[in-house]
DNA sequence: CGGGATCCCTTAGGATACTG
DNA sequence: CAGTATCCTAAGGGATCCCG
């Protein structure tokens, strides 16, 4: 067990001793999200062994980060107070890890919970400054609700009525994000299906949801 | 080798799956400190492995996080612009873990870069602004000369002339830098050693580094 | 059906030795 | 100095099974 500790008195090893593991930040995601039951980890970590996840809600438990909450029936897991201090190092990760993403896999899903902390990743609260609105975003079979009220954002899941702009997109939705597409451009080229409401919108949304794309990696050849 | 990847299309995923793997993120706090021969890095992780040092140098150049750059004799491992990027992270981490350390493991050790950077993560530009100057911090057999210049920290190795102050420090400086122990308390009951120059100068140096204590791991019994 | 525990196998990672 | 090579352990992956 000594063995696999850093040996280091510092606070970087310090957390990567508790939640640096393999899955771990991940299960932390998901939870920043809201409380979940362990089936709900399971389906929104499809390629998570069950034996793994068990492991790290233990350890994450024995470290302060996420305890057990008894439910009507079932129960839940949610993040401490000190767990959900792990949003500054969630969001810087998604941040950086943005520059790098290129197509997805063939089989790379997309689940609810990281895209609600995707666009809270990117959402500015200064350039959502008095601006009051919904926007509904559907990517692959996941949508999304993002309810943005002058420099607050809360992501549900599911559509609701009422909203400025709702549109679909599949992956490409990062260019846009990253401003390497306008949002003109992204509605000619099929980028971004506009479903319902005004297309202009989309040069809003585009404003409050946005990610630095550089300095992207460059790979030696 | 497709079944060791998390296969979700997410920046949280693609960032782990760059430096999520065990040292990692270790090797790039060291590198933020400045470039590093193999044998450096080596020296500031004690407890890698050869190989796994060997194999983590290799897979960060293939991420586009590293770059070997040839000497004079020799050669040196250092960020890429996009690794740099990586600060956010490691300092978020820190910052988080700071609340987490309690006394340091019977084998653990300080290093030079880990302190350096764990000084970066406790400066606050906005309690430095207008102040000028220089503290030198002996702990354990790592001494530091932290220049402070109104608003901008610059951390070398080894001790400076002229330091406004000098003193010597065991791991209990984490409760001066967390606002637990006073500077006063510090010097009264021997957490702090003065070595050189006037001890309330220590009141500075709590106030331009800190870090919150709060909130911290609460552990189930 | 939610919430795991168990089993087996593969491979990453730890310890040590050695080399261009 | 800058890594390979080797051996071994333990963590992770995958499937299945169990229990309230």
């Amino acid at each position: 067990m000594a063995a696999r500790t850093y040996g280091q008195y510092c606070g970087v090893v310090t957390a990567l001793e508790l939640v640096g593991e393999r899955w771990a930040l991940l299960i932390v995601r998901d939870l920043l999200v809201g409380p979940r039951r362990y089936s709900d980890l399971k389906a929104g970590l499809p390629r998570i062994p069950t034996n793994i996840l068990a492991t790290r809600l233990k350890e994450l438990q024995a470290a302060g980060v996420v305890r057990r909450v008894p439910l009507a029936h079932g129960l839940v897991y949610d993040l401490t107070e000190y767990g959900r201090g792990l949003e500054d190092v969630v969001l810087a990760l998604g941040r950086w890890g943005f520059r790098a993403m290129g197509e997805p896999g063939a089989d790379d899903v997309v689940t609810p919970d990281s895209m609600t902390m995707a666009f809270r990743t990117a959402f500015r609260p200064a350039a959502a400054a008095g601006w009051v609105g919904t926007f509904v975003v559907h990517v692959g079979d996941v949508v999304l609700t993002l309810t943005v009220d002058d420099g607050d954002l809360t992501v549900t899941r599911g559509p609701t009525d009422g909203a400025a702009l709702t549109f679909a997109a599949g992956p490409a939705i990062r260019e846009v994000i990253a401003g390497r597409v306008s949002p003109d451009d992204a509605v000619r080229t099929g980028v971004v299906h506009v479903l319902d409401g005004d297309p202009a919108a989309l040069t809003r949304f585009a404003e409050i949801f946005h990610l630095e794309a550089e300095p992207a990696p460059v790979v030696p050849v």
